[in-house]
DNA sequence: TAGATTGTTAATCGATTAACAATC
DNA sequence: TAGATTGTTAATCGATTAACAATC
């Protein structure tokens, strides 16, 4: 397998082409050009052809591509054609969010199970998965052999659930936490950093303040949350 | 404001020094060098101090960067020194979750209102931030002159929102909704895409199944849902 | 056939890395 | 002073874009 060879960008693209093919597909498209593919999706009609000429022909030249066939092909290059049992660690606010998700199960993602150290949550069931106690997590890894999974867990606590998680045999994580974390190799590690991406905003958005009101009026302490 | 000149990726990186930063501030750490602070956030010293350059000399030779002090500096450039009003559009699982989510303020973010179609929601009171109707979004924008929005609503309607927001004067939104949204120059759009980001897992993760009992174990249909 | 569009190569562009004189 | 580390330039590397022969 020479994954490796492939720039990580282009593998970034595929996911936005096969979701913007899904939703093609949804309004019955069924043959799409490399123009029409790029158009709305920031990029070009080389930059596609290019993307996909990686992993295979995929197109026919004066035709295009066949729409539900280039989703097959897509889903079996990012290995989602299957689904994947996935645990999510963390059943905070965010954690549980994503539980109650509907949508990654379109996408080949199944979230199992989760886990937490708090008597308030474990034995609850969110989004139909259960949420279990942290100890049982790497018996559970190991036993139903999931690969991957969410670690929705404060900071302080995301290196050492990592660490659990590598042990038991886990390949690919998606950490929320906002902090980097070390995985040994073998082990894919992805950040999702979510006030970061509002930094981007701001930078761009610029220094013009509000009228003063507008920014000395927000609130510096929050009022106690409801439900 | 040259800000056109500077690579997105260096942006980008100014968000994850900005974290590391303030995580050794909480661990009183005062001062630092750029290969310290490059190792564990997988970069080089020569990346630090060329991305710092383009905004100005933050070091001193043979001593490093204070701590503070280039927090300071950052947070300057990001915008991120003052607080910046957002309002969250979908108060769905994610948007409350979002809304719930302490960390934001500490960053420069405070989620002061949502808006949502669903009379279930609209008066809830989540994270400290009311829940209104749609119908009053522009006016309130309008009015306490928000800048930034997070857009948590179905994929549907995430385009017929987008256009309300640059309307009513909105120039940066971050944009969870599963589909490439369009705004006029001078808008800012951030995609998170979560399905995506897993499926960058996958991909790397490789096409080895479990054993096929974990693979076809999984629910298709979803239990419904207890909180 | 004529028009459209692919796959692919070569040219351009942009970002990262290496190296080092200047400085604390 | 000697050791450390910056800011910055030049060299390398990688990704995007342009162009076009091949093909439907």
């Amino acid at each position: 397998m020479k994954r490796n060879l492939i720039p990580p960008p282009v593998v970034w693209r595929l996911s936005l082409y096969l979701r913007e093919l899904q939703a093609l597909a949804g309004e019955g498209v069924e043959k799409i050009s490399s123009r029409k593919l790029a158009d709305g999706l920031q990029t070009t009609d080389a930059q596609v052809r290019k993307d996909l000429a990686y992993f295979g022909q995929f197109g026919r030249p004066g035709v295009g591509y066949r729409v539900a066939e280039l989703i097959q092909q897509l889903k079996q290059i990012l290995n989602t054609d299957k689904v994947w049992p996935v645990v999510v660690v963390g059943a905070g606010d965010m954690g549980r969010a994503l539980l109650r998700h509907k949508g990654f199960l379109a996408k080949g993602f199944n979230l199992v199970a989760a886990f937490d150290i708090s008597d308030k949550l474990i034995g609850m069931v969110v989004g139909g998965a259960p949420i279990r106690h942290l100890d049982e997590l790497q018996e559970f890894v190991l036993q139903s052999d999931i690969r991957m999974a969410v670690l929705a867990v404060p900071p302080q606590a995301a290196q050492g659930v990592c660490n659990l998680l590598c042990e038991a045999g886990i390949r690919g994580i998606l950490n929320f936490a906002p902090i980097s974390i070390c995985a040994p190799g073998g082990v894919t590690v992805r950040q999702v950093d979510l006030a970061a991406h509002l930094e981007q905003l701001s930078f761009h958005v610029g220094a013009q303040s509000g009228p003063p009101g507008a920014m000395l009026r927000v609130r510096t302490t929050r009022i106690a949350t409801e439900r």
